[in-house]
DNA sequence: CTGAAAGCGCTTACAG
DNA sequence: CTGAAAGCGCTTACAG
């Protein structure tokens, strides 16, 4: 910028100026100005400018796998709003690993970016209270923030598991299991609780052997599938308590001799296509996104307000697999 | 740091050396360093540390949409490399819009990346000239630079459309159908070839009205579609070329009163549990990701060879729908 | 082992 | 309409 200034014969504010597009410059200084930013291909240099303005117009967002088809919709939608704001999004995974949650997040906010969104993986995040206390605004996003207060977006993950297994009773079953993912995930324990209260509401037992919360690896939930199926109060439904399990308990239900209505919890594509048409409880990853970001912009906004927390309902879509009536 | 300094009664450089964990300081001069960290809450500013170092430790990756599930596993295996380089991933979507792909590389540049992969919408990359000029590394992956000479990584979608066709033509097929992409984009043209190339070299003629290139927006994919099925000289099988154009073939198929063979550009998730399974040329969109970061930190280390095309493999999955005979 | 000075490339606050 | 000076918060190059 210096040698720009040099070179048109001005001074280093009028340079800033026309680069900004900021009035009080004579349109014959202008041109100067701007011949010589093309003669010396001069780029401005946003690193500076950030230092000296302490915005970064960046927001920063970590969430578990970018790739996973829950989350990459959530995050586009946050790119989305960022990019309405003209804010660039820095992200990153952790991977379900607390350690590389905290890394991430601190390194994110080391680079300045104005606010965060964090979709959880650790069980402590007192290590954002200085982040937060500089003001680095933090949105936390799917799952709530754990040994802090902050605001939160969450699915309605008790109602709408409790939708799914009040459908299966109403549809005939009696003895419903449920596989899900580990209960010190706020999500699981969510949807645990919520099959745990419809059971109750139709007075139905609820065996522990039905019962089934762990990692989501194919082989554990096959196993746990099995156990359920071949039992001596064999399950003739199964509220599968996300996507992964879902899958699972899909191809299972391809090749097994013994059949069993089934209600995924989350949609996914080609789920009507399968036969039978596999019935869920839909979650809105967009609209998820969408209020993380909003709410992280109010904020950044001057919005000083308590912490709150945000609930999007689910939304069960009949299509078959959940309407099958027990053998 | 300036406060820092003086409450521990050091100087600058004493607590630089500390907070990058330099040597050359002894055990008690740190320990007072850290307590004055500790005590005023002291967290490191990166945008100066950049400003001053010139290097961000960051890089750009600007894809079509960061929800594609072809593009999600693609961004994922990037972002793993830039963390084993222990650098930041900034990512955005063009949405297939090419002023948007210029607006975020530049917005990228301006921020000084390291590096920037990027996966193009645009036909014109000499926007990118004085950036690349001025040092920053870039990569285009999925579909090559147009009008600059610069490194790409590509998947073989000739060679992958090729084996398509012949193995339509292996199980009977003589009249093959071919829904694409536009042709303006690199990928749908080469598909486009390797189908002509594999109607040529099996003797057949390919009739005009069997291709349709264009959007892949469902109705006008379900027009075309229906336009090759029921013309005077019927398909009997279908190339379609990506994901979306698979998608909407496959519902067709599910309800179509006219069976016909099917191979998918792209793999995706349940295609085995359809009847019949989708056979699919399935790209390595991992593969696609990791090499084009690879080659970008390779860059970034100094490589100044001239800029190379690498090739990756597809591979044929073979699942039934591709091994119907014409009806 | 330690620190003072200069500078990275901009913007801010001010003066003319 | 225009510009000189100071400063954002670090690191570099150097000296002691």
């Amino acid at each position: 910028m210096k040698d720009v200034a040099a070179r048109a014969g001005v001074g280093l504010k009028t340079v800033s100026r026309v680069v900004n597009g900021e009035p009080g410059v004579t349109p014959d200084t202008e041109r100067r100005v701007r011949d010589a930013i093309t003669a010396l291909g001069f780029r401005r240099n946003d690193s500076a400018r950030i230092l000296r303005k302490g915005r970064t117009s960046s927001i920063g967002l970590v969430l578990e796998d970018l790739a996973d088809p829950f989350y990459a919709p959530l995050s586009r939608a946050v790119e989305e709003v960022a990019r309405a704001h003209e804010t660039l999004l820095i992200n990153g995974s952790s991977a379900e690993d607390p350690e590389r949650e905290e890394e991430l997040a601190l390194a994110l906010c080391a680079r300045r970016v104005d606010g965060l969104v964090i979709i959880p993986a650790s069980d402590d995040h007192r290590y954002l209270e200085p982040e937060i206390e500089a003001g680095i605004a933090t949105v936390f996003v799917d799952r709530p923030a754990s040994r802090i207060d902050a605001d939160a977006v969450l699915s309605d993950n008790y109602g709408g598991a409790r939708a799914a297994v009040a459908h299966l009773v109403a549809h005939g079953h009696r003895r419903i299991g449920l596989i899900g993912d580990q209960v010190r995930i706020h999500t699981a324990a969510e949807r645990l609780r919520g099959y745990h209260d419809a059971m109750a509401e139709a007075g139905l037992p609820a065996d522990p052997s039905w019962v089934s919360m762990g990692s989501t690896d194919p082989d554990r939930v096959r196993a746990a599938l099995a156990g359920m199926l071949h039992g001596p109060e064999p399950v003739t439904a199964l509220f599968a308590g996300n996507n992964r399990v879902t899958v699972t308990a899909v191809r299972h239900l391809a090749t097994a001799e013994r059949r069993f209505a089934l209600i995924g919890f989350d949609d996914f594509e080609l789920a009507d296509l399968l036969s039978p048409g596999i019935t869920v409880i839909a979650q809105d990853p967009v609209a998820l996104g969408r209020t993380a970001a909003e709410t992280l912009f109010r904020r950044l906004d001057g919005h000083h307000d308590a912490p709150k927390r945000v609930e999007i309902p689910t939304r069960l879509i009949a299509r078959g697999s959940g309407e099958l009536p027990p053998e």
